[in-house]
DNA sequence: TGAATATAGTTTCAAATGAAACTATATTTT
DNA sequence: AAAATATAGTTTCATTTGAAACTATATTCA
């Protein structure tokens, strides 16, 4: 017999925005444990520094002779401006990160980790694959792979459909 | 040859915390553009309403006659007890939900949906079915299934790790 | 039973947030 | 080249947040 609640039947956990949002909220949270404490981080000041560290060769703006811009750096950890020049003046003065003024545009500036900066980040990264890989342990290999392309599909569907 | 950078290559982008973050993200907000403006909820309020909803029937709490507890609201949808505090207070403003004070247990009161809570999810409820679909429409049925599948081994493992 | 402890929910307080205003510099238009 | 518009980054302001204090009631322990 079927259930007269078939059409509107809805169920929050399985609902795949709340769904998705549960389990990143709940990895990022796991993932902050092993960092915040020990080196000092915030959730956007780890975002930068991996950012900078990962982007200290390509340098993508023409106007900038050294780093990348703040705007860069905000586009590529999806954080607000704001956000991002506050994370930066508290990482400038733990000497995480040098300001490079030198491009022609004089509104912009580079940003480059320091000798400090880049020590962090090389104490963090081994921490951060063996916090990973005993995660995606549960995981097969092949179930990875297709998961983290499930994400990039999403990703790219949810990117054409936002206003933006 | 060998890069000399293998041991600590590390993408930011491809780290599973920050692809999960980053794509619950977006898909939280596309589906917030839904409801947001059209029926005046937050993303705590549509949280409630939905939990509500499908929890009418089962009585979670044996000192309350009937609804559910905000203590058992909090611990459904993630939201610490401040959080659903101040949503289920502008709720019963807007009068969608109801307090039932019936209970044994003078601390805790039954929530329920009122006609009119109902009547707004009954509302939402196609639309959510209508922005799933369309999102889910790039993965295959069994592309899916499995991801779904992850994310619950995912959640598992990481809650059998937590402190908690 | 009375004292100690635990729990449900609210409120307070300090910190974090995002939007908008703002400053300084660049670019485009006329 | 001057005026108008756009952009990078900071700051301000109102709102949201989470943690801790608090109130009221329940439960456990002695």
């Amino acid at each position: 017999m079927m259930n007269q609640n078939m059409e509107t039947a809805f169920s929050l956990h399985e609902f795949l925005a709340y769904r998705l949002m549960a389990t990143a909220q709940q990895t990022s949270y796991s993932w902050s444990l092993q960092y915040a404490d020990e080196f000092g981080l915030t959730v956007p000041e780890w975002r930068i520094l991996a950012t900078l560290a990962e982007a200290k060769q390509g340098n993508n703006s023409p106007a900038i002779e050294a780093g990348i811009t703040a705007k860069r750096l905000g586009e590529l950890t999806l954080m607000d401006k704001s956000k991002v020049s506050r994370a930066l003046k508290l990482m400038e003065e733990k000497q995480l990160v040098i300001k490079a003024t030198n491009g022609k545009d004089k509104r912009a500036y580079g940003l480059l980790l320091s000798a400090a900066g880049r020590a962090m980040f090389a104490a963090i990264v081994p921490k951060a694959k063996a916090w990973e890989r005993q995660l995606i342990d549960v995981l097969s290999a092949s179930e990875y792979r297709d998961f983290m392309r499930c994400l990039d599909k999403l990703d790219a569907h949810i990117k054409s459909a936002l206003p933006d």
